[in-house]
DNA sequence: TGATTATGACTGACTGGTCAGTCATAATAG
DNA sequence: CTATTATGACTGACCAGTCAGTCATAATCA
């Protein structure tokens, strides 16, 4: 057999339900498709967070989501695309539902709250976390997945948080300018959680929600002098 | 890891110039044994950090340090072993600078800004950011790591950054009492540079200097309202 | 309607290549 | 000359990605 240069077979790669569409699937042919493949994301970010993208076996993904090894070509075209998809899959849903936070018209201490809410418990508090500590571990390996996660995630994020602090400025619900040139400093101790929770934990269990009221404090000048 | 039957042959583990000690080799052995060791950490740190544990290759690390695979197994007892000793090597000296700026009597706002200038240079601005990256990446999968990073790494500067943070309390330096609860925040935006020069310097330059002295404005309400 | 054919989703054994760790042998130091 | 240190070919396990074949279902026909 001609096992030639191998002519850049790609492997059917599934029109897949175009992304950005919420998909309504027909045919039962399509909603098995669509099931299949939530199973292999859900196997995946199962083997992703708990061995890593290398040490992640595409054979136990396969296996946990109950699929034999070539479906999962079927449906991603390699174990980078995987991967794309799954934090594509994670993250998207998270970013809206703050960005529309960022569209309420609300006092900062109340919005800053609720975003406290919504990171404890939909961020640190699932999975998620795992995604964005896998993204910090790969993203120097492959660009591509560091970009779209600017793309898509940070730089929307940023971009929501600087609105909201920059109303809470006008307003004088804030004093600190330096956060709207540096968002970040509002997201730091959102990242320190995330890695303190999935690496320490056991040694030093960390008080999440405390951490971060007590960073709003400081934010909000809510802890003068005793 | 092959967990095969392999009676766990210990690969005689050179007793080790006793980690603790700054070593003072006598012998023309011990100081080039002491060299080779050196070239073997340098190698695996430039191979380490740009391919990330897993993908990082023994036989690379040897090429580049101009030796044989076979006397890096008379170095360091395993591909584990040796990045633990990296880490080691790498970040036990910064924890000593840290320690040595609190134990001295400074006014809080100097002692920060000196921090930051330690930090930048000696962490943000070196590879070993990359090796705290390495160990967020790796730490769940090798709770020794993440048990040695905790242990000797972190619960140190967290001790000496209390210790600050008190005495800055107390003299009336610092308005947070947050802070010593949670010193975590103090060095929550350190964590998000190192991952931002590592992943984002490209697509978004982030000035890291300006940023922590926007946090330390915060901190120390050098940024009243306009 | 039931029978026949076409489709393509699915399977899993297989390939080609990789790499941690070993060990018989060689080089070197004392 | 002996002990120590170094070498690198080798082994065995491991795994991403492939593809020839199977079979349930859909489409078409009589």
């Amino acid at each position: 057999m001609p096992a030639g240069p191998a002519p850049k077979r790609r492997t059917t790669p599934r029109p897949a339900p175009a992304a950005a569409e919420p998909s309504k699937p027909r045919g039962a042919r399509e909603i098995r498709s669509a099931a299949r493949r939530d199973a292999i994301l859900s196997a995946a970010l199962e083997e992703f967070s708990s061995r890593g993208y290398a040490a992640a076996r595409l054979d136990d993904v396969a296996k946990r989501a109950g699929v034999a090894k070539g479906t999962i070509y079927l449906y991603f075209a390699d174990k980078e695309t995987l991967f794309q998809e799954l934090a594509r899959s994670m993250l998207t849903p998270l970013i809206g539902h703050i960005e529309t936070l960022a569209a309420v018209e609300l006092p900062f201490p109340i919005l800053a709250e609720r975003l406290v809410d919504v990171v404890s418990q939909e961020l640190i508090g699932s999975r998620r976390k795992d995604i964005v500590r896998l993204i910090i571990s790969e993203g120097t390996r492959f660009p591509a997945i560091a970009d779209f996660y600017y793309r898509e995630v940070l730089s929307r994020v940023f971009s929501a948080l600087r609105q909201i602090l920059q109303r809470a400025l006008d307003r004088g619900e804030l004093r600190h300018r330096g956060l709207v040139a540096f968002p970040q400093l509002l997201g730091a101790p959102v990242l320190v959680a995330m890695v303190w929770q999935s690496l320490f934990q056991k040694q030093a269990p960390l008080d999440i929600r405390a951490m971060l009221n007590a960073h709003l404090d400081i934010l909000l000048d809510r802890d003068g002098g005793r």
